[in-house]
DNA sequence: ACTTATATGAGAATAATTCTTATTTAAGAA
DNA sequence: TTCTTAAATAAGAATTATTCTCATATAAGT
């Protein structure tokens, strides 16, 4: 993701550039694992140490709310982000906070016939994500 | 579900059965819509006015380490808890905070039988629970 | 360069949850 | 039944995550 493209992202959503909002979502791409705000914020102060925290916040919300970003459900009280917009689901390690992207086109496309042919009355289905729990066997 | 059924739940895991554990237990059955901590400890006051908050954070602790409840994931900030321990699924509403419980036998089998056929490597599936998002119609 | 609506920084405020400690209590033993 | 003790609870302080307020700064169109 080049400069550049994070740049587009945000003027096709026609939101201002700032180095706040450049920053925020080039820490998402680079940070690996669903980052948490204090990720974020932790990944840019290295950078840029001025930054305020009720900002990154801020900007989150509005990336959210375009749908720049997404968040990450969990059971524990931070919120995560996931830059990754396209179809996916999650792999949630039960041992540690590893939360791994799964695509999986085969399966999104089951998941499509299914609820088209049992449709739930009076609901529009508008995403679905799978939550996979369990645990990742230890390497020897 | 009757007081000993649930003062059954609590011994069957070697729990000591207290008012508190009973209470919290009953506000999660009684109440539907997978309540916060706030909407059991409201429940609770009504009855049993001098239960303490952190009592109530701690005791939902012991009762989801103990598989007695589960941890209902949301984009908010405050925890849902379930007291359905069945397979099952979650259709959220995007509008609204309701979060409806779905069953679905065929779909269960389905996901089983995709996930023997296509196995994550190095990962062992121990629970997968499908996020339905999207909308309830307007009902006219 | 000028203007203005919007974004940001700083820090206070709030919300959700956890922690600490003295006291109480459940449940097994005597 | 009473005794014992490890575990649970109440009360409230502390912590963590997030939101809010408002004065200042700035992006982007004119």
């Amino acid at each position: 993701m080049t400069t550049e493209e994070i740049r587009n992202k945000l003027t096709d959503r026609g939101l201002k550039v700032t180095p706040q909002r450049m920053a925020i979502l080039e820490a998402i791409y680079n940070l690996k694992n669903h980052p948490t705000a204090e990720n974020i914020i932790d990944y840019i102060k290295k950078m840029y140490p001025n930054i305020a925290t009720g900002t990154v916040y801020k900007v989150l919300g509005v990336l959210v709310e375009n749908r720049l970003i997404k968040k990450v459900t969990t059971e524990k009280d931070a919120m995560r982000y996931d830059g990754v917009m396209e179809s996916h689901h999650h792999i949630y390690c039960q041992e540690t906070e590893l939360i791994k992207d799964y695509f999986d086109e085969e399966l999104d496309e089951l998941l499509q016939k299914y609820f088209e042919k049992k449709s739930l009355p009076g609901f529009k289905i508008e995403d679905i994500i799978l939550q996979i729990k369990g645990t990742f066997q230890k390497q020897y």
